[in-house]
DNA sequence: GAGTCAAACATTGTTGACAAATGACAACTC
DNA sequence: GAGTTGTCATTTGTCAACAATGTTTGACTC
């Protein structure tokens, strides 16, 4: 059924960057591998998640697994029948594909915008960081490293703003749009949007900052 | 510690509207029961819900209550700390607010202007019927009846768009703008700044309808 | 009296067993 | 042969006990 070394990892992957916490709990465990399988493209959309098979797969009982497909039901990887059961998501139309890109514009612009007030360093060197990490990446052939670099990005944008407190609202809709990350995406040009946007903040442009960010998120 | 009778409603209100099914599992009963009470004020941000205390109350086990307070801490209205606990979510700060209004008009206007393109008048039908009921509850005292209906309002409204698949992008972020409903809200003001909407849908005028969207959610 | 440590308590995390619901398939009716 | 009903296997829903973690309390030291 399943590849036999696809085991739950017992820790992260090697240079998980600053912000991102390693979980303690089984269930964040469980939930951050799938979430890496499906935004990977390993797992399509509409491949159907059971609890059972799930348990003996990791190697524990069905309750963290039924936390975490919960979790990722929220998050709007998975949708979940009662009764029935979970399966992969589907894509967003395109109709609501282009609603979600606007809402992202929104939150990270904002965030951008909060961040020119203060201005505060700290960031840009975390930027930098990720930008060298992810021009490796992208050269590369791990997708899941990618999405997890490029994620991480935007992710630092979001927690400049009032403390990170708009995270919670982004992470979902930014992981519906990740949801057909694979497909119809130039990595390196990506690398080299990402890139731009923290040349512009480097150099205190805040209208061109935002600008590559409204034209980096399509 | 709780009313007795604060049992679990062996079925939902009275007059719940078109396209609220009742839950048939514990977990979804519980996960309404203990929104309508975040959402009308009587659990205050901060509150803190212990799974046990919580089962014993409505008399079942941890674990449906387990899973109804994953569903509302992912929807946002509790926060988690692990192996401590949730609580009532405080309220959103000024900064974030500003950004959830804004992500709510992009989506509530997205819808509006979606229904503009066939103007399916079922929807306005049910829109007139929320309105009565809605205008009775203002005058009323159940603060609870007034957020739910004023809730499925805006919902009827999002369920047009796309068949209905951005509500689940918009519920969580509805959630955390309603966690200040009680407070500063006129609600016979709120009454007729819907009616004012679906008085432009019915006499066909886009525009209107969305400017008074728009100076509705503040 | 202030600070530190350890033990007791309270609470969440995890587990395995059992109950209930669903969907598929076969037998039956008309 | 089309539709309906009944049965069965599969899967989720629920439960109660146990383990692990976090918090608090109170004695002890300085």
């Amino acid at each position: 059924m399943f590849d036999s070394e696809s085991e739950l990892p017992t820790l992260r992957s090697p240079h998980a960057l600053a912000p991102m916490k390693l979980a303690a709990n089984l269930q964040e465990q469980v939930a951050s591998h799938l979430r890496r399988r499906i935004l990977s493209g390993q797992l399509l959309p509409g491949t159907p998640l059971r609890e059972q098979t799930l348990a003996v797969e990791f190697g524990i009982s069905r309750g963290p697994i039924r936390d975490a497909l919960l979790h990722l039901t929220k998050e709007g990887l998975l949708i979940a029948k009662p009764n029935v059961g979970v399966r992969v998501a589907n894509e967003p139309s395109g109709f609501k594909r282009n609603v979600i890109v606007h809402l992202r514009r929104e939150i990270e612009a904002s965030a951008v915008t909060a961040w020119f007030e203060t201005r505060d360093p700290a960031l840009l060197k975390r930027l930098d960081d990720n930008l060298s990490h992810y021009k490796d990446a992208c050269g590369g052939s791990d997708l899941g490293q990618v999405v997890e670099l490029d994620m991480a990005f935007h992710r630092l944008l979001v927690e400049t703003a009032d403390h990170g407190s708009l995270v919670d609202l982004w992470l979902p809709i930014m992981l519906r749009m990740f949801l057909r990350y694979s497909r119809h995406r130039d990595l390196m040009e990506s690398y080299h949007e990402h890139a731009g946007i923290v040349r512009a903040m480097h150099g205190g442009r805040e209208w061109e900052a935002l600008e590559a960010l409204k034209l980096h998120i399509v």
